[in-house]
DNA sequence: ATGTCATGTTATCAGTGTAAACATGGTTTG
DNA sequence: CAAACCATGTTTACACTGATAACATGACAT
């Protein structure tokens, strides 16, 4: 017992040794910090100090600091994925769904500043390693689809594929530009980027 | 002299105490770290032992590693500045100039990306401090001025500031998501994107 | 009761940014 | 010319980080 802990070093003592699902606190803890600060200044000292656990403890379920961060990473994919199924049932036709998603693509960046960032940045420098879904896919493959059934049948692959990519680029791109302070993240002016869009 | 430099511990013994111009050097050094790596794995240390110096040396020069990269943004600036002023002399009229840029603000992101990050997203939480030029006026201002040139003369105010956003939104975007891995970073893909534009 | 094993802890290491006190040597002034 | 000044660099030290290795605890099965 060092005590050298700047906190009031609380220990769970209460009962259980064992934390009864630290995992699962971790991970919450996790967002918790990633709203009120950015992804690179997550600490996983800080997350087990919150949590009232020992620094290295986190290692039990996390091989990395940058598996935690993926796992973080996997919720936000889930959290996107259920606005952009919010969005679309708000819309009466296709091109109304599509332009809601947009929306709220960028709308959730602005409110999940952090989360986005984690998903879309690779702030994480080594985290992709081969596997990682990382949970983009589901949200994605939402707008994929929406996208496809609004285009021409006889659209070619390649027609398609640029379109999807333009749209992307724009949402995305106005979303970091908010972000990052190069524009003033006013939502207003994200639906009058967004309806004066092509589409 | 402690002697625990993992180098060959090279003072720069050569009759000089001091280093005749560490500022330059510091600026030089950091420029390459970002040509391999990120930027927010860049370190005041590492700079200070390749130049050559001790790491404290580098405070006499900059009161912050914020400051340090503020400097590098600098000459980012600078150099999309001059991709820019090249890519306008090579088009023959203002609709061609300004895709021209629009190519060459993706290209040099994908050639130049831990600057292009340095430059574009906050990667130094605190380095916005009040004034904070960071010289990416001048080349913003260079696309604003052909976009506006290239619009119709009765265009309104705000009609002109939507347009310039979804521009600058798109090649952001696009730029932003073949940095992260989202999509391959294919300057084919780039010039369709582009030209497949409105405008 | 006795092992086994997942889970958590302590000790330790290398690396970082930064502040304070000190050293050096060129430049300016008496 | 000597002495004070001051920009520049150095040493030392601190608090923080992610990570590894060795050890402790306690739940659960045999």
């Amino acid at each position: 017992m060092t005590s050298d802990d700047n906190t009031v070093n609380i220990k769970p003592r209460d009962g259980r040794y064992h934390h009864g699902d630290l995992r699962s606190a971790l991970i919450e803890e996790g967002l918790a910090q990633l709203d009120v600060k950015p992804p690179d200044a997550v600490s996983l000292r800080e997350i087990a100090r919150n949590v009232g656990v020992s620094a290295t403890a986190v290692y039990r379920h996390f091989p990395d600091k940058a598996a935690l961060l993926n796992a973080l990473c996997g919720v936000g994919g889930e959290r996107l994925a259920e606005a952009f199924r919010e969005a679309m049932s708000g819309a009466d036709d296709q091109r109304g769904a599509f332009k809601a998603m947009g929306r709220a693509y960028v709308k959730f960046a602005l409110r999940n500043p952090s989360v986005f960032r984690l998903m879309m940045t690779q702030s994480r420098p080594k985290g992709d390693r081969e596997k990682d879904p990382c949970a983009t896919d589901e949200p994605f493959g939402m707008l994929s689809d929406t996208l496809n059934a609004l285009m021409p049948p006889d659209a070619s692959k390649t027609a398609r594929k640029i379109k999807r990519l333009q749209a992307w680029s724009m949402v995305h791109g106005l979303a970091m530009l908010m972000l990052d302070g190069q524009v003033p993240p006013d939502e207003a002016l994200v639906d009058q980027v967004i309806v004066a869009s092509f589409l």
